[in-house]
DNA sequence: CAATCACTTGCACATTTGTGCAACTGTCAA
DNA sequence: TTGACAGTTGCACAAATGTGCAAGTGATTG
């Protein structure tokens, strides 16, 4: 189930082309689950609290109207790819961005996505100025 | 089902501590969005050839050793996320980086990763150094 | 000790997501 | 026009994800 079925084009040109990028699969793997963590609006909005100062789970539990459960288990998502770090103070557990890296990472995307207001209608193809 | 059911904690000194930051709602959903088209391996890894150079979905097929199908549906998820961009010559279709922003997203998110070895078996708190 | 607060986790459920097949559109060449 | 090639899309299905409830842990206080 993995070979292509249908008949390939010839374009090693381009193969040939290609910059050399130190790209290794695990990598890329580590980096996408970390995307992944952040590709959801609640867990996200957690992060933009969170860079704020840090927060106890109920603390943000009440300022986004969730359950406690909910934000805890959104935490946990963000623990795992080590985006916020927690301590224990007292009776409460208090979470933070674990580093700036993380913050970076947040405003390039909110650049990113200011850039265009999003894909809805755009033209089937951006530009067609070239030889056949 | 919004409302915290718990006990709250009172930590409103902390909320006062927050630094003001300029995180819209709509600008927070479509980072996560594209957080989320970046947040798979399969995409991550066309986002990673792209990055190499230009090239059309049969070709990166090849190299992937999936179906055309399969390409061009992880390529439209990046496509409405204006993550790349598509541009016809001749018979194919070009694929390339929409821009460096990209580039600069994935790079970040593989430095960070790479700086901790993924989250498996961290300690439960990862510093415990303060007064009660 | 027991009671309470702060948080986590197991489970079940609904929703979303990723995939391939088959059928489609669009381009080029004879 | 016909045929071959390059991509896209509708559909169905399996797998992953997000949620809340209820029951758990762990720390502090009486």
């Amino acid at each position: 189930m993995r070979i292509a079925s249908q008949p390939l084009c010839d374009r090693s040109e381009h193969a040939a082309a290609r910059r050399r990028l130190p790209v290794t699969e695990t990598a890329l793997e580590r980096a996408s689950m970390l995307f992944r963590a952040m590709g959801d609006p609640a867990r996200l909005r957690l992060l933009g609290l969170l860079a704020q100062g840090p927060a106890c789970v109920s603390e943000l539990a009440a300022i986004e109207g969730e359950t406690v459960s909910t934000i805890s288990q959104r935490l946990r998502v963000l623990r795992n790819e080590r985006l916020v770090t927690r301590r224990r103070e007292g009776k409460h557990i208090n979470y933070t961005l674990a580093d700036q890296h993380v913050l970076d990472l947040v405003f390039s995307a909110m650049a990113h996505a200011s850039e265009a207001p999003a894909a809805a209608g755009l033209s089937e193809f951006e530009s067609t100025k070239e030889q056949s």
